[in-house]
DNA sequence: TCGAACTTTCAAAATATTTTGAAACATTTA
DNA sequence: TAAATGTTTCAAAATATTTTGAAAGTTCGA
C-alpha cells in the first residue's frame, strides 16, 4: 500500500470509529489527520487536505481543545494558528475516558439516584423498579470507580493493569 | 417523586445515553423499558408506552436481539410473542462489551495492522505514519485484550476487578 | 485608528438517520 | 384452505445532525 492510500484509509477508519462512538465523523478525522502529522496543521492545511469547510474545521477543533486532546501552538513570525494532537497515546484515552466520565456516567448516576427514591408506592412495578435501578447504581458506579482506578496510573497504565489481572 | 415520572425519567435518560454510544434512541428505550419491567411484554406493549410504531418497534427489538440482549418469549396459550431483557446486569455489560469488541475494535485493529505496511516511502511523513499507527495498533490490542481478561471473569468482574486492582 | 490577516459564529442548506405505516409475509386455527 | 392473528419489510416522510459560507468578530502592526 502507498503511503497516501494507507493515509487516507486511516483517516476514514478513524472517523467511521468515532461515529460509533458518539463523536461526529469530521471530529475524529481531524484528530486522525494531526495525530499522524509530525508537525503541527494550520486551518487552511486541515480544510484542504478533508476538504471541509473553514466553519467546519474552525467548531471541530474547538470541541477537540475542549476535550484536550488538541492544542493550540504559535510558530514565531506566523500570524495563522497552528494545530497538534496529544502524541502520547495513553494520555490520549485518558483523557477521553476522563471526559466521558463527567459528562455522561456522572449525570447518568446522578439521575439513578434520583429516581430510586420514589415514594408511597407499593406495587409490584413500583418494587421491581426501584430494585433494579439501584442495582444500575451501583454497578454503573462501581465501573466508573474501576474505570478512575485505571486511568489514574499515569504511565503506562494499559500493561500496569493487564498485569495486576494476571497476578 | 412518583413511579411513572421515575420511569419515564429512567427511559429518557437511557435512550439519551444510547445515542451518546452511538445505539439508537429507541433501541435503549425498549432495552430500558423491558430492564425494568417485572414481566416480559408484547410488542404491543411496547408500541402503548413508548408512542412508536410498529415497524420501528419490530426493527429496534430485532436489533437487540442480534446483541443478545433481550429474549423472544412465548407464553403458554398465547399466540402473541413476548419479549424480556437480559436480567443480570454483569451478563448485559459483558455482552455489550464483547459485541463492541468484535464489531468495532477488531475490524479497527485489521487497519491498523494493513495500513502500518506501506512500502517504498522513506519520508518523514511515512514514517511517522507508520511509528503512529503501529503505536495505536499496539495501544488498542493491548486495550482489547484487557476488556477480554476483565470480562472473562464470569460472576461479579467488576468487583473482581477491582479487588485486583487494588492489591 | 485603520486595514489586513485571520478566526468564530450561526442561519440556512445539505446530508444522514430514524420513524412511520401499509403491504407482504408467516403461522395458527377453524 | 381461508380467515384470523401476528410479524417483518422497506420506500417515503419526518426528524436530527452536520456542514457550509458569508458576515461579524478579533488581533496585530503601522
Amino acid at each position: 500500500m502507498k503511503f497516501e492510500e494507507a493515509k487516507s484509509k486511516f483517516i476514514q477508519t478513524w472517523g467511521a470509529l468515532g461515529s460509533q462512538w458518539g463523536i461526529n465523523k469530521t471530529m475524529a478525522q481531524i484528530h486522525a489527520l494531526l495525530m499522524i502529522s509530525p508537525d503541527p496543521l494550520s486551518m487552511e492545511d486541515i480544510m484542504e487536505e478533508l476538504h471541509i469547510s473553514r466553519g467546519n474545521t474552525s467548531m471541530n477543533l474547538r470541541s477537540l481543545m475542549d476535550w484536550g486532546i488538541v492544542f493550540k501552538e504559535y510558530k514565531p513570525g506566523e500570524r495563522k494558528e497552528f494545530f497538534s494532537a496529544e502524541g502520547n497515546i495513553d494520555e490520549l484515552a485518558r483523557k477521553i475516558a476522563k471526559e466521558r466520565s463527567r459528562r455522561e456516567i456522572k449525570p447518568t448516576l446522578r439521575v439513578l439516584h434520583d429516581i430510586s427514591a420514589i415514594d408511597g408506592d407499593e406495587s409490584t412495578k413500583a418494587a421491581h423498579f426501584k430494585a433494579k435501578t439501584e442495582e444500575l447504581y451501583d454497578f454503573v458506579s462501581r465501573a466508573d470507580n474501576m474505570l478512575e482506578k485505571i486511568t489514574e496510573q499515569k504511565e503506562n497504565w494499559i500493561t500496569k493493569t493487564i498485569l495486576k489481572l494476571m497476578r
